[in-house]
DNA sequence: GGTTTAGTTGGAAGCGTTCCCAATCAGTGG
DNA sequence: CCACTGATTGGGAACGCTTCCAACTAAACC
């Protein structure tokens, strides 16, 4: 019933091989043949079969996305989103497809359907989650793969990253710059690179103005905005206050946010307070929040790139290559002394 | 190199034909020689070639998701992951792998991918934009389809919605019982049905309170938070201001909030502000908005289900599904009369 | 005019499964 | 003891394409 390439070759009066060559635009076809089976080719409507393709060509044209997190937690935030997005530019530009692989939290395997055979061509690692599963998925596969972050347990990885540390960095520097003293951090999980390197970051530019790291300025989060609240309950019943506090997350930043008014302070009056990642929120939020933005759309596609070019030259002897994208500071009032 | 059922077989010493009903669950394979089947299974770390399978069976286990308008308009919000997670949970306890299909600025056919022929068992639409290529497509496309919200030109397409004009209808009338009387809204684009069916709701609670509908306090917007920063302009300039304003998403909320606020009002004292859509944003925002819920993950987990039935019935013979899920009246403080 | 060369074509062997069909085997009832 | 049933197995033909190889053609060279 559907049509297939004999049906074409036959319709054109070639052989199969001919119609073969003509669709994939083989060169060594004269011109009056190719024609006459494009011709064929529109009059039926005819699709190629993919995986009789694939099966034979031994390969798929289609790329996976690993979100290696159950999505409850960070998905408030369009963050995989515009990841996403940057990817498939870069791959309708190329003909690809791609796969989504979602760690839902009812999945006890999350990576199983990517280890079907010979359905992807690579895959990109949407962040650096650093579970089990995932690490010796990525140890023992044949397929390339980029990673947006870094695994430090897997140094043989491709990497896109961007430059969390720096950011961080540049943040709390902004806020010293401004005078703050005390300036507290709610930090990222500790298990995932980005919350370590921006509260490396947060200790970098302590350091270089001679301030020490306090572990009573400091406290752990996941990056949610729950989280966010609670750390700043605990930061506030310690017994001096910040005068400054550095979320690692916007969302987080939002949670603090909420607990400081809860508890009666004002932004940034008695309590600065700046975030990381520049999400749309932190523009709608009162006062606009000072934070530092990501380029997640430029991430995208460049992760993209990287694994294509991975694919196409279809060898493991490249060098591994590794992309760190820079931040930008986004000045906002949440920091404003004296207002 | 790559384990295949052959090497199963002669490990396990029989036919493919019985490695290959092991492998599927088939009865009729002699328990004992199940389990030397599954030992050889493990023991080789098989893994089935997937193109090959579904050229053999004639199915995937692959379903697409279709989202056919550029990200960046309405990306900013959380809708669409919400809506994928749904889908993704239902897909992964069914061993489904999901395909994403998105519209980027940059293609100029954005449904080229899903051309392949058997490379997808179904597809969801995941929001009912009718444009030229998408129409065309559904209309002469074999595979099964399930449309996330309406598309009219289509009545043969089973789908799943929310019950947009209730929805706005009970917003409305809260205002209403609030004692609001000059209720403008900046509705969505019309040419989706989701912004037909939230004015419509509109409409229908002005009607059964016997007000009118003005068309000097109706404005178009295109759910996009620029284009609410806009309308509340236009509105804010005509001859007499409204006592409320309801924007048919919250994301245009945002945008009116901000240019109220830019002509100097204060919401809700001198102007109230309801949303749609509840995302959360919306308690983010100061006043936090009060808005109408819609079930995203439910509307996906929903439309998953209805598409993978259809799928396994294998039958288009199947009546046209069509559910409806309701709506939920969030309460907060942007329309707190006398504030 | 014969030989080389490059461009063009067809034939056929896979690619790794599924699944129909026939064959075998054990158990049952007459 | 034999035909009959049903569970179990193997053989082999698809599934629709890519791609290697060999063959053929025509132009170009000596």
């Amino acid at each position: 019933m559907n049509t297939t390439l004999d049906d074409i070759a036959r319709r054109a009066g070639v052989s199969r091989s001919t119609a073969s060559r003509v669709l994939n635009n083989h060169p060594h076809v004269n011109p009056v043949v190719r024609e006459r089976v494009w011709q064929a080719i529109r009059e039926t409507n005819y699709q190629p079969n993919h995986p009789a393709r694939s099966l034979a060509s031994r390969r798929s044209q289609v790329i996976g996305i690993i979100i290696p997190q159950p999505i409850n937690t960070l998905f408030a935030d369009p963050y995989f989103l515009l990841l996403i997005e940057g990817i498939a530019q870069v791959c309708n530009e190329r003909q690809f497809s791609i796969v989504l692989e979602l760690a839902t939290s009812t999945a006890e395997n999350p990576y199983r359907h990517i280890g079907r055979r010979g359905f992807l061509d690579g895959a990109i690692v949407a962040s650096a989650v650093e579970d089990q599963f995932l690490l010796q998925w990525l140890a023992q596969e044949t397929i390339p793969v980029v990673v947006v972050g870094r695994i430090m347990a897997l140094p043989a990885i491709p990497y896109v990253d961007v430059d969390n540390r720096q950011g961080a960095q540049k943040l709390v520097e902004h806020l010293l710059n401004q005078g703050y003293q005390r300036i507290a951090t709610i930090t990222g999980p500790m298990n995932i690179v980005a919350g370590r390197d921006r509260f490396a970051g947060y200790c970098d530019a302590l350091t270089a103005a001679g301030l020490p790291v306090l572990p009573e300025l400091v406290y752990e989060g996941t990056f949610s905005e729950q989280s966010g609240y609670q750390a700043m309950q605990v930061l506030l019943q310690r017994t001096s206050l910040p005068d400054a506090v550095f979320a690692a997350s916007d969302m987080m930043a939002l949670g603090a946010l909420k607990a400081a008014r809860a508890a009666g302070l004002r932004i940034p009056a008695d309590l600065a307070l700046v975030g990381f990642d520049d999400i749309p929120l932190a523009t709608a939020m009162t006062p606009p929040l000072t934070t530092v933005r990501q380029p997640i759309g430029e991430l995208g596609q460049t992760a993209a790139r990287l694994l294509l070019d991975r694919i196409h030259s279809d060898s493991f002897q490249l060098a591994v290559q590794r992309v760190v994208l820079p931040t930008e500071l986004i000045i906002r009032d949440s920091c404003r002394r004296g207002e």
